[in-house]
DNA sequence: GTCAGATTGACAGCATACTGTCAATTAAGT
DNA sequence: ACTTAATTGACAGTATGCTGTCAATCTGAC
């Protein structure tokens, strides 16, 4: 077996398995989410809003597009689980905030993700999780730098 | 600074560098099918299409659902990038085979890939990128075990 | 050869995420 | 203060991917 040196198939590897792991993680979120009607979507913006915030900065800060999160905001408001509250300080971006029957539900997202940590994590290093969260930190920074180059060519 | 033993916290921060990664992956392939007026996802079927394969196939080979992959080739197939051609060996399962203003289109994308990875790939090394999507496809192992576990339980 | 089960594409519907545009509001420079 | 630029949410449209159902076809067990 010879070790490949080839970029194109390092890359063409690498990208693979980025894909592979990252619909695993969706998929482990969905299991976790959906038996309590909700989804992996959801629980990102639910467990943002436990601290009063607002749309933009939940975008800002999972690194998604505001209307995207502007949708699934809306749609969790329209279920109770996050109410709309005046901001003092903008008039414009209310501060989402957990309601009750939010907080229950995160609650409950959070029991089963603890399950589901228990029996998954065991066979998982958090040593071997970071030194590739370290590894995949710095290849996003080379491609972010790269990706802003092509911007500027069109 | 403290190491981050902590489990929830290590796969936190892994799970968000996959998401980030994946999305700069998926950027970066838009990045160079736009311009043509494809994506990556018309890509991926289209690379597919260099050998003569049915709809199915290219949707195990590349882990999608049969009819996201359908979706595409039609698509394609109404642009006349591909067509279905008859199946000697399944009367359903017409053959997708690039036309020649597909090759042509693959060319060029081919063409743009290249001068991509030239500028990108040179902060890459390609043992890095392989010992990272060793890691992961091990990681990837572990949830799929665990998936499977989940679905069992309900 | 026959029949039950698997595979395949067509059709339909849904969730997530993106982009673009517009008016209201806020922030910043002068 | 005033004017310009940036931010924000509402609204609308698009792409990707998923699921479920159905009829046609293929496969395999008998």
């Amino acid at each position: 077996m010879s070790l490949p040196v080839n970029l194109e198939d390092a890359w063409t590897r690498f990208a693979m398995s980025v894909f592979k792991v990252n619909g695993l993680i969706i998929r482990a979120g969905e299991g976790i989410t959906n038996p309590l009607g909700q989804s992996s979507a959801r629980w990102q913006v639910l467990g943002r809003a436990y601290e009063p915030t607002t749309v933009a900065k939940i975008a800002q800060d999972i690194g998604h597009a505001r209307q995207s999160v502007q949708r699934i905001a809306d749609v969790l408001a329209a279920e109770g689980l996050v109410s709309y509250e005046d901001n003092p300080t903008d008039r414009r971006a209310r501060l989402l905030e957990l309601t009750s029957d939010g907080a229950e539900v995160l609650a409950k997202i959070y029991q089963r993700q603890v399950e589901w940590s228990l029996r998954t994590m065991e066979q998982l290093s958090p040593t071997q999780l970071v030194r590739i969260a370290n590894g995949l930190e710095g290849i996003a920074q080379v491609l972010e730098s790269s990706l802003d180059e092509g911007e500027e060519r069109g």
